[in-house]
RNA sequence: GUGGGUGUAGCUCAGUUGGUUUAGAGCGCCAGUUUGUGGUACUGGAGGUCGCGGGUUCGAUUCCCGUCACCCACCCCA
């Protein structure tokens, strides 16, 4: 048989035991907090119909399908985010119960050209309550996020929220109506905290063409202190729609302010997020111990993208998480560590006679709900069972030989320490089920 | 998509100013020192079409061209 070259699709990539085992930690931690705030799983299919997701991204992400035809010649596309099936499902579904409130981490596909922590596959975490206008649903998204940076142990952290009616706001004040070039233009003021005021000021003359009268407006705007809204609100004087935005934020912030959440709230009026579809309140979160890896979670208020599949207009608002950012910053703040397998107990066979033994004490720590796995191949060294235990970061070591057995007990050697207990069975696997959780 | 850089063992990298004969190191892996005990130490071993294709040459892992992959920056995002 012809050998074939093992290889994996550029931007794809394999998720070993040794990841995989903190991440799902983590998801499951992120999981908790959906559940008590609330929220449903949900699972949609990896494939849709192209149509189905064609025109929601922009050219842009049209251009980045991964689109196929499929044996009976359908048109077809690997889903490129969570938000849009989400729609989908809803306007299928007309009988939900709403608000609807659901979540679904799973994998997302992308044909961007791969680059550092950028991948054609990664998985997206979303949760998204689906007709609930108004600050409550935003605090309760916002309840979320602090929930789950809260259970990771992420240490301090920061929201910065924004309205997208402040833009709006400033940019028909100064006559920018066009929808490209209002993207065009928040976009470059997104970036304010990467390349500073002096090169968005720049961009906003040369690129954009904006002019003189258009930024000495937006100067003006940039130099507002963060967080003063009556200053904001000053700056904004008559402009209803800007007046209407920053008036929102004040109830969102009072509302989770007396909630007890308050304190990881900040407003940030530079803020802007890429995505043309938010309508409303728009945030995103930096880790005080890492702010260099960017946003871990972000997300805002996207009414009207339900329209788009001809159901009525439903309200939305939803969080989005950076699982693989969180997991590095976990990693990087050692608050989980990759390690290669589940297992608690290794029980070793010391010859052929304890064979028996060895299996019935690890199906007995297995009814007791403790991880246990009994070592597997021929046990003439026994020296290289405990060093399977030792790189597999197995903990414990359980011992039946000769001596043990004869004296009806088990040795269980912690291999941190090297310490050894002689045990009887019920002992040893009572003590075995409350150290492992 | 644009520009720059790098491809030698599972990983991180030396090296060959073109030359026969065994292309090396550290880590990792396997085995032994140690037939009731891992992590340390010592000893030995396995593992390489020098990314792939073509060209120049008496001779290419080394030089040239192409290609693919990876890295960095820009763009865009998660």
């Amino acid at each position: 048989m012809a050998k074939i070259q093992a290889r994996i699709l550029r931007g794809f990539r394999d998720y070993l035991p040794a990841d995989m085992i903190p991440r799902r930690a983590m998801f499951s931690k992120v999981e908790d907090v959906f559940r008590i705030h609330g929220f449903a799983p949900l699972l949609t299919p990896a494939l849709e119909y192209s149509e189905c997701l064609l025109g929601k991204y922009g050219d842009e992400g049209d251009k980045l399908l991964y689109r196929f035809e499929d044996n009976g010649g359908r048109d077809i596309a690997l889903r490129y985010d969570l938000t849009v099936p989400l729609a989908r499902m809803v306007a299928m579904n007309g009988g939900l119960t709403l608000p609807f409130k659901r979540y679904q981490i799973a994998p997302v596909w992308r044909a961007e050209k791969p680059g550092r922590g950028r991948f054609r596959e990664f998985f997206q975490c979303d949760a998204d309550i689906i007709g609930a206008a108004g600050p409550d649903a935003e605090v309760e998204i916002l309840s979320v996020g602090v929930g789950i940076l809260k259970a990771l142990h992420v240490g301090g952290f920061t929201i910065s929220m924004n309205h997208r009616g402040v833009f709006d706001g400033l940019l028909a004040g100064i006559g920018v109506e066009d929808p490209e070039k209002k993207a065009e233009v928040i976009r470059t003021l997104d970036k304010l905290d990467k390349i500073g005021q002096d090169r968005v000021m720049e961009i906003l003359a040369s690129e954009v063409g904006l002019p003189a009268s258009s930024l000495e407006r937006i100067a003006e705007f940039l130099s507002l202190e963060d967080g003063d809204l009556d200053a904001a609100k000053t700056f904004f004087d008559g402009d209803e729609v800007a007046i209407a935005a920053l008036d929102s934020m004040a109830s969102t912030l009072s509302l989770a302010q007396e909630m007890g959440i308050g304190d990881h709230l900040e407003v940030r009026l530079s803020i802007a997020r890429g995505l043309d579809y938010y309508t409303g309140l728009i945030y995103e979160t930096t880790l005080t111990a890492l702010p260099d890896i960017g946003s871990v979670m972000s997300g805002g208020r996207y009414d009207g993208l339900m329209s788009m599949f001809g159901a009525p207009a439903h309200a939305a608002v939803g969080i989005s998480l950076g699982v693989d950012r969180l997991y590095a910053a976990l990693l990087e703040l050692e608050e989980i560590e990759r390690k290669e397998s589940p297992t608690e107990v290794l029980v070793t066979v010391f010859d052929e006679e304890s064979r028996t033994a060895a299996f019935q004490f690890t199906h007995a720590l297995r009814a007791a709900g403790v991880a246990a796995e009994v070592h597997l191949g021929n046990t003439k060294k026994f020296g290289k069972q405990f060093r399977y235990a030792d790189k597999k970061q197995i903990p414990y070591v359980a011992i039946l030989g000769p001596d043990e057995r004869a004296e009806g007990k088990v040795r269980i050697r912690t291999l941190a320490d090297g310490s050894e207990q002689l045990l009887s069975n019920a002992e040893a696997i009572q003590t075995l089920a409350s150290t492992s959780s």
